[in-house]
DNA sequence: CACCATTTAGTTGTGCCCAATTGAATTGTG
DNA sequence: CACAATTCAATTGGGCACAACTAAATGGTG
């Protein structure tokens, strides 16, 4: 079972335990209090961090199928679904199968949709002031979370039970 | 205080924008895939990672009211009592109103909970080898997300609507 | 062409997160 | 002491994340 890894500079199991509970902490309620703040300011626009999360793309990518999309935010159809039916009724979006492949789902903005990107793009400043961090610091942190993501999802991958 | 923030370093709103559709996919991603790394290695174990963190609380600190483990883990009541039932159906713990203050309900470690940290020593190991960081990576970017919540959660208690 | 594996969305079930509300116990103040 | 405000846990309801499964469409192979 626990196979010989070496323990790193002499930390002990003990101190190893410790330093988990800070990291998982840290993270979980970097990540929440993120959500928390976005929700405060996404209200006004009507919509969740998480459907947030799908304009943003949109507004990027112009029309894509839920696949794609589901790629891009590394989310399932379990969690897009229900979420895209929600902006659909919001009038954001519009659902439509693809004539070439009738197992897709081509999802589009509405021009309701589109016009919020100008309200939208308020919130990115608002947030960025709450931080305190300057830009640099924001690109340094992200290339350092996509760093552990990538690796996490590397060793999820050779992983499917022990190792 | 929304009041006229200056545009830092001549960033433009649509880079903005940009920026901040990365640093909300890297941090909402980066989270995600922590979780999902955990919920593989947790398996094992019979618990989920919201479980864990509790876990871990509770190992450091012993019995705990539920407010005060609220306190540790920024988890209100409507999180932490259906988790605490399933821990305690799971036979980890026990919820028992306390004698001197009856609103209050004691939280704390059974004989299997206690024996459950043997096994929770090897998973820190585990999760910091999937990582590729090193220790003092770990603890720099536990740093910068502590840094990160406490000025997010300052910008929200001057808001309105928060908490 | 027929058949089967794959791809794609959707559905179901479990668990977590949070806002809002409820109800009981406690505390503070007149 | 009486009673209003506060504290605390639980519940309800809406939404997200993910695993497992279903159903339909597609594509490859004999």
């Amino acid at each position: 079972m626990t196979s010989a890894i070496p323990l790193p500079e002499g930390v002990s199991e003990e101190e190893f335990l410790r330093l988990d509970r800070q990291i998982c902490f840290s993270l979980h309620a970097a990540s929440r209090a993120f959500n928390g703040v976005y929700r405060v300011v996404l209200k006004e626009l009507g919509i969740t961090y998480p459907q947030y999360l799908v304009m943003l793309v949109l507004w990027e990518q112009g029309e894509l199928p839920v696949k794609k999309l589901g790629e891009y935010l590394r989310l399932d159809s379990g969690t897009l679904s229900p979420l895209l039916k929600r902006l659909e009724a919001a009038g954001l979006v519009r659902r439509e199968r693809s004539a070439r492949d009738e197992r897709s789902v081509e999802v589009r903005l509405t021009e309701e949709g589109t016009a919020l990107r100008e309200r939208a793009l308020a919130v990115p400043r608002r947030i960025f002031s709450a931080t305190t961090f300057d830009v640099d610091e924001i690109r340094d942190l992200r290339d350092r979370l996509d760093r552990l993501t990538a690796a996490l999802d590397e060793a999820a991958l050779q992983d499917p039970t022990t190792r």
